[in-house]
DNA sequence: ATAATCATCGCAATCGTTTGCGGTTACGTT
DNA sequence: AACGTAACCGCAAACGATTGCGATGATTAT
């Protein structure tokens, strides 16, 4: 009962060799009508299900992609899987998801895992302990297609789908100034990571645009829901609070929320918050959270068929940057100031 | 470049034989210090890596099991993801993840791609859909091990990871009580779904065993955002509206919450709301939504762990259910009225 | 009647790795 | 000198499926 049926029981019951049982299920010409129907009959009686390790292994092919995650359970990553997953699956192709808990030494087993596996491409948003990719980029120069989705490194010739962080950030900033914010504030990702420092960057740009000067102690690190409260206390006892704030992503944006709600500081009256990836969080708080929408359903569909593509036909001379386009979702948090 | 290093290119570029590699690999007694040197060394120089593929085909262990989810895009599933990411990774599994999108067609196909794929057990939450279990059932028949979570077909024998909904319910609907609410409404999950029946016959005990009668009118089958603001209207048209509503499941709670802001009914003053499930949603809105918590990520971390478990040693007459405790999380939505 | 053709099917190699068994050396022992 | 015995290593089969090639028997053409 307990193992599989394989071509060569057909074979053995119908005392005929296992290569004819291998024509006759995939209707080759050289076979009778009889054996065919023979083969076809106890197949189905057997519930025969081709074995798709050995097929992998004479076609060197199989069917699996990998998936290499900081961790799953983001409503951010959740959606890029999502997306992977329905694209792979219309495809046939399987999935298999390796979560890093944003450890750099977990990545690499990762990367190693998904080699041995032979998968035939694979889709990594790196950790922030990452600086260094070769884990990553070996399995490239192994015949393994790579694509980087949201958290690639930067300065490589690689593929990626991402969004333009720096723009992101400078329409965000952009829009907290519009609504007559002057001071504002912004939590922000490790610099380690390229989003961390482009979502920076875009933010700075939108201040000097608009001739609002940049002050080094109203941008903090904290790109968590707990790091967050600790940032927007120490931010609201500086001589010149600021009043705005422009988080690196919803938890942070939420932690600073709740935060300033403690302090009974209104928002967005008296602060104005706008974060980044519009989960389902932004819906649901009091007030509703400004974001940006970064559309990780669709960057894990364009990552995967990027992939695809590229397991159906190695790179040619250069990598591809593909860009989701991001729009800001503008809810109560940032009201125009009176 | 784009090939795999393999034990023959070891061979052939040391002119030894294949097996010769293969035990100089593992240190076995009958190859000798020099060969071993050799062959450690190339292999170190050319990354050689096992081929998983073979290994599995080999040995009949493909080290990967298997997962049905109907939605990995939810915190709870994806926190049971997480749990069993975990697990698996700790033992050596590969896990491969397929999502239903809550479709029966489309869960048979996964059944049968883990079953081709010859997972070595696999992991299922059924979808909404799903009234027959063969699809599934037909892999344990075949020598797959398998733990269903969360959703579990009811009245089978089978092995289940699960909280114990009616108890759950019951305790949910009880705090109600005690906080004061009189008339309660339950929002109710597809009474397709075990959890959807358990946690309406929980919410009925509760209401009987305090003297409460059970009115038809309170109860709504509404699981999502959506419609949670439709159904929380309706009730609030009553000639006798609820003052307390108990929702299967967060988001279900928070729209219901956003909907009687809307309607400007204070909440939990006029309307007390509790949820179930304890996502971050909960800490997050304004009030604070009390909730049950069902701890997805140690449900993965148990399921995984109890299909680990039937992989090694097949089960022996009765299949187990394992219960997730679950626990009140008191917040604000839930404040006893005065 | 003999050769050519066709319809059917089996042999064996292959994918990469493991492993029982047998074979080949080079010793040391009488 | 003849034998025993380690120490090392290779052959071949196996996992399940595929496929080029050859083989068989029967039928048809010459």
């Amino acid at each position: 009962m307990s193992s599989q049926i394989t071509i060569k029981d057909i074979a053995k019951a119908l005392n005929i060799s296992a290569s004819t049982v291998s024509r006759a299920l995939k209707d080759h010409p050289d076979i009778s009508r009889e054996t065919k129907d023979a083969v076809n009959n106890l197949a189905a009686k057997l519930r025969y299900k081709p074995n798709a390790v050995a097929l992998s292994l004479k076609n060197s092919k199989t069917n699996t992609i990998g998936v290499i995650i900081p961790e799953v359970v983001h409503f951010f990553f959740s959606s890029v899987i999502s997306g992977i997953e329905d694209v792979a699956y219309d495809a046939g192709y399987n999935v298999m998801v390796c979560q890093s808990n944003e450890m750099y030494s977990r990545e690499i087993i990762n990367a190693q895992a998904l080699d041995s596996n032979r998968v035939e491409g694979a889709l990594v948003s790196i950790s922030k302990e990452t600086h260094d990719f070769a884990h990553l980029l070996y399995l490239e120069e192994n015949g393994i297609p790579l694509v980087f989705f949201d958290r690639a490194p930067e300065e490589l010739d690689v593929d990626k789908v991402i969004i333009d962080d720096f723009r992101a950030a400078y329409n965000a900033t952009t829009h907290l100034i519009e609504t007559g914010c002057k001071r504002i504030a912004h939590l922000a990702a490790p610099q380690t990571l390229g989003i961390g420092i482009q979502r920076l960057a875009g933010y700075k740009k939108a201040l000097g645009d608009h001739g609002i000067p940049y002050r080094e102690d109203w941008v903090i690190v904290a790109d968590s829901f707990e790091l967050a409260g600790d940032a927007t206390r120490n931010l609201m006892h500086l001589p010149t609070p600021p009043d705005a704030i422009f988080a690196v992503n919803d938890m942070t944006a939420v932690g600073a929320m709740k935060t300033l709600q403690r302090m009974s500081i209104a928002v967005p009256q008296k602060v104005a918050i706008i974060g980044f990836s519009a989960g389902f969080f932004s819906d649901i708080t009091t007030p509703t959270l400004s974001s940006v929408d970064q559309h990780g359903y669709e960057m894990g569909v364009e990552a995967a068929k990027l992939l695809l593509e590229r397991i159906e036909k190695p790179v040619e001379g250069k990598h591809k940057t593909h860009y989701i386009d991001t729009h800001l979702v503008i809810r109560e948090s940032t009201k125009r100031k009176s």
